[in-house]
DNA sequence: AGCACGCCGACT
DNA sequence: GTCGGCGTGCTC
């Protein structure tokens, strides 16, 4: 008794409320334990602990939610902690929280939210750290640098000429990044050249470095945007503000700006880049500007560098974090700046389970932390531009390109009228005579096709028949290793299931031997191109070509050595690289992205053509753009083309608000995956039912759309069928308490082997 | 998820 | 008579 009392008056806890590690629905809840005497004083909500779960008692990880004083179930019915995890982080009660707020927004089970949350839990030992350390003077280097084999020994040019500016550089960044192999490092060691220097904790020697870090002059926009953002982030709700800045026209700078305002204010800063953006020019700009202050996530990070990364920022090490979307945890203590930098990307957008988009997220954790959130884009998405214009966010802009580099010449060219006046070529007139002239004149060229990388489908040209996958609904592409080129070398290939067969021979639906693969666009071109005039030298960047993580960087530093004339990609190419020789940019099949069949081709195809434009003529040399088109008339193309943003919003959101999609109003996926075709769609269909019945009696019901059941885009993948039912509503909180109707009302007949998944205003078909 | 309990078929 | 099939249901 007398103990009970004491308790209460020290406000011990005798109870912890605890979410058990195991993903699923039934036990996506909160389950109470005793804590033992021993762990009362130090048990903290957050903490990993070890608890007995089920009838077997096993032992399992599980997380602290809260504490409390008093039980809620029969004192016999309580099991006993097992012990604190102490080797693992406690998570912090505002991420808690955010896990909380992302459960309930997109719909997953806490503890998968959690997961996301936080992206590594383990505790690593003292972590090594190598670097490479340059112990040659200037002249050697340079001497060295021009020994090197002009197309055999780019990698090792490269390095060379890093050391120029930079003594030391972390070996990670030269393997990585810079894509220099461990034989040439070695090799240059033997030479005597550098010294590999392992160390125990982590620095950043680019600090060392004698780089001069000149401020560039930013000009009357940039200063403009730069001070009006900088005034908002010395209120107590600094809000959101939209960086509308043409491509080239120094974004970067503004944000660094900020950045230096933000860390002399004590405070730190996130920047969310899209992964394909990150290059290593980027990097070294941050690096140069803030030191061994600014760390990088990057994928090629084992989970304990991750976990490192974090805990420099936690402890106060850092002001910058880079990266992509998980970036946005990073678990700062005076968060006072987020950027992020092509918010109009469609990687912000989790795929995996809570498909969270990190623009919202961003916006959550900026409020929270009363930090300023800035989206930065050439090419806003429609969400953040219907903000701007609705007044919830400051809109800043920046017109002009700096030192008065001018914006490309952009040429549209109707492909029916090339094909009714005789040309049957991949190519227009109009395009093959800029080629023929940045050919003549040793100018290079990008060559886009719009189109997802995925390499050709095979058919039979007699009947028609596509050779699709057992188990999935799409067809089997083609796939010849080490460019083997003999049918019976070739394999065919599910790129969902990884299903493998051998290449046909014969059509196994009527016969005929002329069946073949349907190369893939980018292949297609090469030979054309190379059949039209046979000396070119041409890469090519496609699913085929980048196999590895690092074939990316490679294809992108030979071009930019000018080891190429013509670059042929997908949209890889169009993403934030910059070559000043390339002058000309031909967007071949402009508009097959149009032809995709969801409320977002027209936006797709109006910034993939804006960003492509936007890559010719970054130097001080005129740029020349083609546009070939079937459509010519479209708008998203005839406004890609004039490079007029704001022509092209005002028709896109007029058609979005008619149609009642996103930003206008809300949409709800759902999304069911079954076994049986019949199965999931009669789920749907109840689902259908049962909201439109609810409906019925609600006023509501006449803002609510319901769309489907339908089967999904991809109807069927590993044998497991997909359908989906969308539901649209002005609000999105409406929508939220639509997904947890809908969980209930599935969680007590959960029969069969049917399970949904919710996305909130989709991006990608399902 | 994972484990126990349970209610039916072919075996020492 | 029992051993074991996996269908059903619960977990503080």
């Amino acid at each position: 008794m007398i103990l009970q009392d004491v308790d209460k008056a020290m406000n011990i806890n005798k109870y912890a409320n605890v979410i058990v590690d195991i993903s699923h629905e039934k036990v996506d809840r909160l389950f109470q334990y005793r804590l033992p005497e021993n762990l009362r004083q130090t048990a903290k909500v957050g903490d990993e602990v070890i608890v007995p779960f089920g009838r077997g008692d096993s032992k399992r990880k599980a997380y602290i939610m809260e504490l409390t004083e008093e039980s809620q179930w029969e004192e016999s019915r309580i099991k006993e902690i097992i012990s604190i995890n102490e080797k693992a982080v406690s998570v912090e009660a505002r991420t808690l929280q955010l896990a909380y707020w992302m459960k309930s927004n997109y719909g997953s089970t806490m503890i998968t939210a959690m997961k996301t949350v936080l992206p590594v839990k383990k505790k690593i030992r003292e972590q090594q750290y190598r670097c490479l350390q340059c112990i040659v003077g200037d002249e050697i280097l340079t001497e060295l640098a021009g020994k090197c084999h002009p197309c055999r020994q780019i990698a090792r040019r490269r390095l060379l000429q890093e050391f120029l500016s930079v003594k030391e550089l972390p070996y990670q960044l030269v393997t990585g990044k810079m894509n220099v192999a461990p034989s040439t490092i070695h090799s240059l060691e033997k030479q005597g050249v550098l010294r590999i220097v392992t160390t125990r904790e982590y620095r950043n020697p680019l600090m060392r470095s004698d780089r001069r870090v000149e401020k560039p002059v930013l000009s009357v926009e940039q200063q403009q945007a730069v001070d009006g953002i900088f005034k908002s982030m010395q209120e107590t709700e600094p809000g959101v503000s939209l960086l509308h800045g043409i491509t080239g026209s120094g974004k970067t700078e503004v944000y660094m700006e900020l950045i230096e305002k933000n860390i002399s204010m004590g405070k730190q800063a996130i920047v969310l880049i899209p992964e394909i953006a990150l290059t290593f020019q980027t990097l070294m700009r941050f690096y140069a500007r803030f030191g061994d202050r600014v760390s990088v996530l990057h994928s090629r990070l084992s989970d304990g560098e991750r976990f490192d990364q974090y805990e420099r920022a936690r402890t106060g090490q850092l002001d910058v974090m880079i990266g992509p979307r998980s970036a946005l945890f990073t678990p700062f203590m005076q968060l006072g700046l987020i950027v992020i930098d092509e918010e109009h990307e469609n990687s912000y957008k989790s795929e995996k389970m809570p498909k969270y988009h990190a623009r919202e997220v961003a916006e959550y954790i900026a409020k929270r932390d009363h930090a300023a959130l800035v989206l930065g884009s050439a090419t806003p998405s429609l969400e953040s531009y219907y903000r701007a214009v609705k007044g919830e966010y400051h809109l800043y802009q920046l017109r002009h390109r700096p030192q008065n580099a001018v914006l490309p010449q952009v040429y549209i060219a109707d492909m029916r009228k090339e094909l009714k006046e005789g040309n049957k070529s991949l190519f227009s007139r109009k395009l093959k005579e800029l080629m023929l002239e940045r050919l003549l004149r040793g100018e290079q060229i990008m060559l886009f096709i719009n189109r997802r990388g995925y390499a050709g489908f095979v058919s039979c040209r007699e009947c028609g028949y596509v050779v699709k996958c057992p188990h999935c609904d799409v067809s089997l592409s083609q796939h010849h290793a080490n460019g083997m080129y003999q049918k019976k070398e070739q394999k065919l290939v599910c790129h969902y299931c990884g299903y493998q067969t051998d290449m046909l021979t014969k059509c196994p639906e009527c016969g005929s031997s002329y069946i073949a693969g349907f190369r893939a666009g980018t292949q297609r071109i090469e030979e054309e191109l190379k059949k039209w005039y046979s000396s070119v030298r041409v890469l090519r960047m496609d699913a085929d070509t980048t196999r590895k993580k690092e074939d990316y960087e490679k294809i992108l530093s030979s071009f930019a050595a000018h080891e190429a004339d013509v670059l042929i990609g997908t949209q890889m190419i169009v993403k934030g690289h910059d070559f000043p020789n390339t002058t000309l940019v031909g967007a071949i099949a402009a508009d097959l992205s149009l032809s995709v069949g969801d409320y977002r081709a027209a936006e797709r195809t109006f910034q993939l053509l804006t960003q492509a434009a936007g890559r010719a003529g970054r130097g001080d040399k005129k740029g020349e753009v083609v546009i070939q088109t079937y459509q010519p008339d479209n708008y998203g193309i005839v406004n890609a083309a004039k490079q007029d943003y704001l022509s092209f919003y005002q028709e896109e959101i007029l058609y979005r608000r008619l149609a009642g999609y996103p930003p206008v109003q809300h949409m709800l996926a759902v999304q069911i995956f079954a076994k049986e075709e019949a199965e999931g769609m009669a789920l749907a269909q109840k689902i259908a039912d049962k909201i439109s019945e609810l409906l019925s009696e609600s006023q509501e019901k006449e803002q609510t759309q319901i769309i489907g059941p339908v089967p999904a885009a991809l109807a069927r993948i590993n044998d497991i069928h997909r359908t989906v039912l969308y539901i649209k509503h002005e609000s999105k909180q409406f929508l939220i308490a639509c997904k947890d109707w809908i969980e209930g009302m599935t969680k007590d007949m959960e029969q069969g082997s049917q399970m949904l998944q919710f996305d909130f205003d989709p991006v990608n078909l399902f």
